[in-house]
DNA sequence: GGCCAAACGGACGATTGCGTCCACTTAGGA
DNA sequence: TCCTAAGTGGACGCAATCGTCCGTTTGGCC
């Protein structure tokens, strides 16, 4: 799903054209990552050295934006659990999965907010490559539960658990890589069956109240309209 | 450290004046819950039904609206912790207080963005009574695992890791308590040292696709300056 | 009851972000 | 090289929110 520059170059657009969407969907990327989702369409044009006005012709609106900038992770997500169904051993897939979407969340700042953003993306396409999604997904849970290693209680709807706690922490720990690997760690040893305490990853070194970026900088919730 | 209205009744305020100062209180807890924490100052003015002004002199900051509004929760936190310390046994203090300030979370609306935000608050006041509660629950780790209950590799940094990760589930999915009900329990059986699988609160009714709420209306990241 | 300081409320100027309009530039085929 | 349609950029009008200023009201002491 994610236009490459080979099949951005049959798209019709015009060398320019294409330079510019490029350069914009870049800066998304580094000013979403900096700023939040919902950092200004105008910091971003300024960012990519184009106008607001070349910025609103390719992603009329913001979401549109932000898909789009965010397409090669989502694909990467997608991608990862293809992966775990075609794994010899479901609960490695499973495993595999969660930690590879975790992992993705947690490198690529502002693309949690996306994630979690895009979700009600009823999109007649998105909605069928999720409605494939959640049914591979299930796949890959039955399976590892015939296998024995998952618990049979794991529902499918986990994952959303899971994936949004996850969001929720790094968004608000941004670059604490720790805190992410240790939440996954807790939750993956949760879902096995037979529960021997394997390893954590190391804690954070922050203790509760350094929250140095959390306060006064991005996330919180937002009101939409009053 | 909640104002009751019998010390409010000492406070020096005029009658009209606490009065307002209550309802305004009483109103941004509405408002933020509905809204987010970003609400217009006015639209929590209008809900009192007092002028903007109003709202301005009795706080003069939306973080000290905040704060005050959930002051009262805060304090249930702190009670809690207070309560796990006296328990006779360690680990049921422990699960205790995470449950109780997990339901508080889920509970009260607005409040785990609050929760949050008002983390890195470094008032001289709120730093001493955060690094006392950080030194109680330390203890508390520490009796829980000389018991043999809570798992040895277990860090108190991981509270912030249980409590944002949760905070950020609740934020997303605002009343779904099943969501948040499976989250705790599946990370307190991570924390058990015997991990025998209890079972689980029923799982949530929403499939991953049906997030109404998250999306078009209140959180998301949010762009502090541009 | 009367007085006055405390409290009130809404109008207002400032700031910020959005998205469009239009005059100018340029890529690339003829 | 020239021509034209596609592309560009920034100025502009609109809307929302902020926080203050100031004329009016009212609680509560004398």
């Amino acid at each position: 799903m994610v236009e490459s520059s080979r099949i951005a170059a049959q798209d019709g657009l015009r060398a320019d054209a294409r330079r510019n969407r490029e350069r914009v969907l870049a800066a998304a990327r580094a000013v979403f990552a900096e700023h939040g989702i919902d950092a200004p369409m105008a910091t971003v044009a300024r960012r990519a050295g184009v106008g607001v006005a070349t910025l609103y012709r390719h992603f009329p609106t913001r979401d549109a934006l932000v898909r789009d900038a965010f397409a090669q992770q989502m694909d990467t997500c997608v991608r990862a659990l293809t992966e775990a169904l075609a794994a010899p051993d479901p609960w490695q897939g499973f495993q595999q999965l969660i930690e590879t979407v975790c992992a993705l969340q947690r490198e690529e700042r502002g693309f949690p907010a996306a994630f979690v953003a895009a979700f009600p993306e009823s999109t007649s396409e998105h909605a069928q490559s999720r409605q494939r999604a959640e049914r591979d997904f299930t796949t890959l849970v039955r399976r590892a539960q015939a296998s024995g290693a998952l618990r049979a209680d794991f529902h499918p709807s986990d994952l959303a658990v899971v994936l949004l706690a996850h969001c929720g922490l790094v968004a608000t720990l941004p670059g604490d890589g720790a805190a992410s690997r240790r939440l996954v760690a807790y939750l993956l040893q949760s879902f096995r069956a037979d529960t021997a305490n394997e390893p954590l990853p190391p804690p954070t070194a922050l203790a509760l109240r350094s929250l140095p970026i959390a306060a006064d900088s991005p996330q919180r919730q937002r009101a939409p309209r009053a």
